[in-house]
DNA sequence: CCTAGCATGTAACCAGTTACATGATTCA
DNA sequence: TGAATCATGTAACTGGTTACATGCTAGG
């Protein structure tokens, strides 16, 4: 449900084929939000179909043509009123890792350690993203677009992915540490 | 998939049934790893199919027989399989609030400001849930069962949920202070 | 020469949600 | 009297993944 105002939300600035969406997604929502092509593209037809946006067909020789779609006013609105809408619940954020955790009891203690350093890794290459290629790009979007408003979002965005990375490399380290001294 | 080796989880610790099983998930996994009863069933089925696990039917009146899942050795192999599984990529968790703020930049800042109140006080309440109800259940297990080892882990966990929350509320504190000096 | 990027999509499948169906008991 | 708990499940649907199909261009 939520793909369909992650692509009604990025069209808002301007018109866009579902390639250049899936650009924009990896590059700023991915990790909050994040869709293959081959979901896009239906999705896409989708929003058409239900008057949200509608789309032009742009020629191109030795490779398929553009489609680029553009929003309607009926897409601005369905955006808005998603925009306003308040959850009355949290969603649980499903996660492999704290699961394995979770059922990690039964292994030995080498074998659990091991895992904890294996996924730190993995956090800390996160971290490392957000703090450069990401910033990097929100940067480059602001001297592009002149988005100044909506340049503080997705900063405070950025700022969650770099803080949920510091908090997890933190809690992996006292988990490590306690895992070593009483287990 | 990762419902299969939750239910599996839980079945190691003694033979269980489909409703006992949802209840273990609401008081322990439920924040990182969730489902509904509907889901539940059809899994347990597929688990018994795949000779995970095998079932006892306990005839009851006035309501519906209880069918008492137990692990099986091929079962319990399945599962440890899994725990030794590493991943080479994190996988991206999915917050549509965060989406939600990604895309509030073209809204009203009392508008803005609003949401982020309301989704800190759900935040608030579920910090508190880890801190009295979900600890208070910790406890009771490790008395009732006395799997000390598996303890570890599951408090573990537990504070993973407190850190995750005491993180998710100082970013909106920072987030509220910065919309009401910058915007 | 091979990989990455450009650019579209479909088909089959798996995971998960919502709604429906049944019905007794207990507690506020 | 009505909601919650116990206890099972199915059917229809939506969301999302994997695999397939096509084919050119640019760069290392």
């Amino acid at each position: 449900m939520s793909l369909k105002y992650t692509l009604l939300g990025f069209l808002t600035y301007g018109p866009l084929t579902g390639y250049d969406l899936k650009k924009h997604i990896n590059n700023s929502t991915k990790f909050f939000w994040d869709a293959k092509l081959s979901q896009i593209y239906p999705t896409l037809k989708k929003i058409e179909n239900d008057g949200l946006a509608v789309s032009e067909v742009m020629p191109q020789n030795g490779k398929p043509d553009k489609k680029i779609y553009i929003i309607t006013d009926k897409g601005r609105a369905a955006l808005l009123a998603w925009l306003g809408d308040f959850p009355k619940e949290i969603t649980a954020t499903k996660d492999s890792e704290l699961l394995r955790s979770f059922f990690a009891g039964s292994l030995e203690k080498e074998n659990i350690l091991t895992h904890l350093r294996h996924h730190m890794a993995l956090r800390q290459a996160q971290l490392h993203k957000y703090q450069t290629e990401t910033k990097d790009y929100i940067k480059q979007v602001i001297i592009d677009t002149g988005l100044e408003r909506e340049a503080i979002m997705w900063e405070l965005t950025r700022r969650f992915g770099e803080q949920y990375e510091q908090m997890y490399i933190t809690w992996l380290e006292d988990a490590i540490q306690l895992i070593e001294d009483e287990m």
